[in-house]
DNA sequence: CCGGATAAGTGGTCAGACCTCTTGTAGACT
DNA sequence: AGTCTACAAGAGGTCTGACCACTTATCCGG
């Protein structure tokens, strides 16, 4: 492997250069996750800096979960946990998912209980518009407004704001669940559910058929994590 | 208010225990978004560790995105990202406590599954602490942190953030509820059996524990503000 | 052949020094 | 008096070199 180390240039600050140009090397795929870092030693005679230079840059980088440090061991390219989100690194997917149950159940119970007619019919518009499209993104962001109009529905602005960073986080981060096949179609019946019971003004109901359907996208996202997993160093 | 740097404690690398105390100050609120850090070497001498180890630990929260480093300038509490706005009139305390509930009460129950015996026993030093003083804001403080601890015990970093949030949103719209006569005491009482059910492991009771201090706090707040009732649920 | 002692490699921490940027202020100039 | 400049102090940035602690592989004796 001839991994091109440059000599660092000069502006900004150093230890930023440095982590820019190992980043640079990860996304070149010249560094493969998986791969060891030089030792810190050697890492900052190529580069012709100090070594707390190269820690520092170090840090940052595995601050943001693209690399990961082993005592004695070495620095390690970070698999590509789908997290490297840039407005919130270091929140792992199973707490992303785990808040959105915390959130969304009680949500779609107080949405049953106050639901005007005109937020219902919206509702059943995003569904019948999520249906009818099958563009990738266009779903994605229909998906993302379902939930989050019953955020609306359930009629508190802390919980709507909460639920709209929690969507925002999951969204950059990952390529979202939908794409794994069949999980379109659940997720669909699984919606129908949910704004059924909505609308009809069933709060246990709509609590349910929420929790269900979180699970279900969570167990589906875990899936898919492990198939992408493997062993570091 | 005196910020408590404390020296640091002896598991995990010196460099993340640093980050995590700095982070905790930070999410406690006894560090606001805007404030400045004390100088490195400052921070080194009251932490009792070297300057590289605060540096490290900066480096980390600043790709976080937790802290803002300006070359001679200092090193600052960044805003919080994601959930600026939030903090905006309008949101009513019904909501607010609605949202406590949502919260806090999986909070209390994930604690109580996953807590070690370290941070049960600061949980209960927090609470020692809190029947120890009779200042009225130092107790406020110490009730948020037991509260934000639990968020801290259950291990998911949105939650916490976001408890963080809400109980700023709290503190800084209302005189809280510990003036009202008798409710201190009542408190007391509830704040044990929260923090009993969670040393025993009992999630479940921690969970009940939880709703009724929270309902219980509710429940005052909406007499004192001579509001109708805080039906959450 | 096995298991424990040992050595080498690598990250973790420390100390102190010096450089560079920012800011406030004292003094000079108008 | 008012304004501008230069300097000093404060704070982060970088370097050197040493030593500590964890991991792993190897070597040696039983």
């Amino acid at each position: 492997m001839t991994v091109t180390w440059q000599p660092v240039r000069n502006e900004g600050t150093l230890y930023s250069r440095i982590a820019d140009q190992i980043e640079r090397l990860i996304d070149e795929r010249s560094l493969r996750p998986g791969d060891r870092l030089p030792p810190e030693r050697e890492l900052a005679a190529l580069l012709g800096v100090s070594r707390p230079s190269v820690r520092e840059a170090i840090k940052t980088l595995s601050a943001l979960g693209r690399l990961t440090v082993h005592h004695g061991r070495g620095v390690f390219i970070a698999p590509p946990d789908g997290f490297q989100g840039l407005g919130s690194p270091g929140i792992g997917l199973r707490e992303l998912f785990a808040m959105r149950e915390v959130l969304e159940v009680p949500a779609a119970g107080w949405a049953a209980q106050s639901a005007g007619k005109k937020e219902i019919g919206d509702l059943l518009e995003t569904i019948v518009a999520l249906e009818a499209t099958d563009d990738f993104n266009e779903s994605r962001r229909l998906d993302t407004e379902f939930h989050l109009r019953i955020a609306s529905m359930a009629g508190n602005r802390f919980l709507q704001r909460t639920m709209s960073v929690l969507h925002e986080m999951l969204g950059s981060g990952m390529e979202t669940t939908l794409k794994i096949p069949g999980r379109l179609e659940k997720s669909r019946t699984e919606h129908h559910r949910i704004a059924d019971a909505i609308a009809a003004g069933d709060a246990a109901a709509a609590r349910r058929a929420m929790r269900d359907h979180i699970r279900g996208a969570a167990a589906a996202a875990g899936r898919r994590l492990r198939n992408e997993a493997f062993a570091v160093g």
